[in-house]
DNA sequence: TCATATGTATGCATTATGCATATATTGAAT
DNA sequence: ATTCAATATATGCATAATGCATACATATGA
């Protein structure tokens, strides 16, 4: 087989699907950049730290303050006391809560599209495949939120999630 | 079987994906956002216009001007004189030859590494869903430019591309 | 031959980011 | 208790990559 057709296929699907995904997040919050996945990330793991959620988004800490001040701006964000005088703990608030769902619920539609014409036997598939990619692609905790900071977390058991389990078998062996 | 886990692990994936392709094109391009494309694609539809070039990037037109600018400014990319008094028709040099192949090639790395864990049989099976869901995003030839904008075109035989593929039965139905 | 369309370029602004540095708080060693 | 290093956050300044409005140059057709 020709692998590095394989790879362009994969490449190009990748390209397309995340087109999609800034699209439809960008739509739905009018922030582009790591703003809606801030948002999707604060909503499964509230009352991080600018400096943890600047990890899970691959920004410097710098870049994470000026986000959580646009997003504080918006009403979406709440900087709370953490547990230090130091440390600030980042919850969304109300509106914030409804941008996330929105967002999460637009990031759907370009995902839903490509596998739309796919069977059920397909999507079994497909799911089995992915998992095994997800799982070698997951090499650390940080890696994984990254992976995993637009996911829709609600409807993905973490017990089955490859991205968690493969960060809890390094973490635990 | 549950949709939705499905949708979330194809956009972790997707998501994974790019950062990597992201990271791997800057790194051997020194330049982020669509600049890498405009090289890989350039080398593959030679003599396109700026007008055209910012159609397949989805950038504006002066921001396609910008971009050629900066590739000019390199000595990647020539601009020379067109069909037109109006137009221009874009080359790469030598060095943008040279520059385009080492993008491919650290594009490949992310691609490869995400399939590195599957068998023969997966990989077939894989490419098999890939062509599927690559020929349902395709509607029109725009979109087959900009899906394929990073493809290493020379390894993907065109009448085998599902993207390709796909325009042609659009536009000679 | 002149009006309009087409392709390209420029001035200016904005968004999202990084680097260097400042400030505030904590904790640990003296 | 006091001081010093580490940690968390914030700010000043700069940059990359882009868009909008507009100007300019060339082509085309009535």
């Amino acid at each position: 087989m020709n692998n590095e057709r394989t790879l362009n296929l994969l490449g190009a699907l990748a390209l397309s699907l995340v087109d999609g995904l800034n699209a439809a997040t960008e739509g739905a919050s009018g922030f582009g950049g790591e703003a809606p996945a801030a948002l999707v990330t604060l909503g499964v793991e509230p009352g991080l730290s600018i400096k943890a959620l600047g990890q899970i988004l691959r920004l410097s800490h710098p870049g994470t303050v000026r986000l959580v001040d646009r997003l504080e701006k918006q009403g979406w964000v709440e900087r709370r006391h953490g547990t230090d005088g130091r440390t600030l703990a980042l919850f969304l608030t109300e509106a914030g809560t409804e941008r996330r769902r929105l967002i999460l619920a637009e990031r759907r539609q370009p995902l839903q599209r490509a596998i739309a014409p796919l069977t059920a036997a397909d999507r079994e598939q497909l799911t089995t495949l992915l998992e095994t990619m997800l799982t070698a692609l997951t090499t650390d905790e940080q890696e994984a939120f990254a992976i995993c900071r637009l996911c829709e977390e609600e409807v993905c058991p973490g017990d089955r999630c490859p991205v968690e389990q493969q960060y809890c078998r390094m973490v635990h062996p």
